[in-house]
DNA sequence: GGCACACTTGACAATTTGGCCAAATGGCCA
DNA sequence: TGGCCATTTGGCCAAATTGTCAAGTGTGCC
């Protein structure tokens, strides 16, 4: 892998990386329904707060979220809708491999 | 976030996870232009045949690629062609995110 | 100024991941 | 069977990730 390519490769998995994870994935999810302040958030998803910031800091790292503060409180926003078509993909390929187990199941009952 | 969604979430992020690297993104996009034996895509990434192999197996794993044996060795290839269509959004998100430091760089100096 | 509120950051421990080496496996052929 | 080749697996260590608590920052209000 040419120096090119490998530094290509590692600002993909930058973005991807900052979508790997239930919480992110629920927030972008949450987002996508429109903008929600760090406290709602953390009301949804359940744990400390602190753990739902840095959450969104690898979001918004990555380019998925904008912040807008609003007197005290912090309003984030999903600024790449096209994640949202992450999703039909990612459900294909999990109903495929659910499939797939299935035939493997019944390979061994056929066997025996 | 309840059980139900919770588990949504993690079975959703174990897909994105496995191709958040950059040699798995390197694979997939391999395998996009036909199947590689694992020699093949050690001689393109550069390190172990053994790191290979194992960033194989999680792809596998995952239902994004699947493997094919003859004689002694084993081919590869993409059964998940839809994640293809990742990259575009990933892109686009890349670009933004370049676009948004210039205008962070040029409000400075503005000021200045 | 001082206080309360929403949020972010730093420090830290626990867990997971990534890579290499060496050893094991699987399949072909003499 | 034994040897060879391609691949996988296990062991190990360094580095990255995750989560929590505590402390810090920013904003509005009295």
């Amino acid at each position: 892998m040419d120096q090119r390519t490998k530094l290509r490769m590692e600002a993909r998995a930058k973005v991807l990386k900052a979508m790997a994870h239930p919480s992110r994935l629920f927030i972008v999810d949450t987002l996508a329904n429109g903008e929600c302040s760090v406290a709602e958030l953390t009301k949804l998803i359940g744990c400390d707060m602190s753990t739902v910031s840095k959450h969104l800091a690898q979001l918004k790292a990555a380019g998925i979220v904008s912040d807008r503060r609003e007197a005290s409180q912090v309003f984030y926003s999903l600024t790449a809708p096209c994640v949202m078509g992450f999703f039909d993909c990612i459900e294909n390929v999990l109903r495929q491999g659910l499939q797939t187990q299935i035939e493997l199941v019944d390979a061994v009952v056929e066997r025996n």
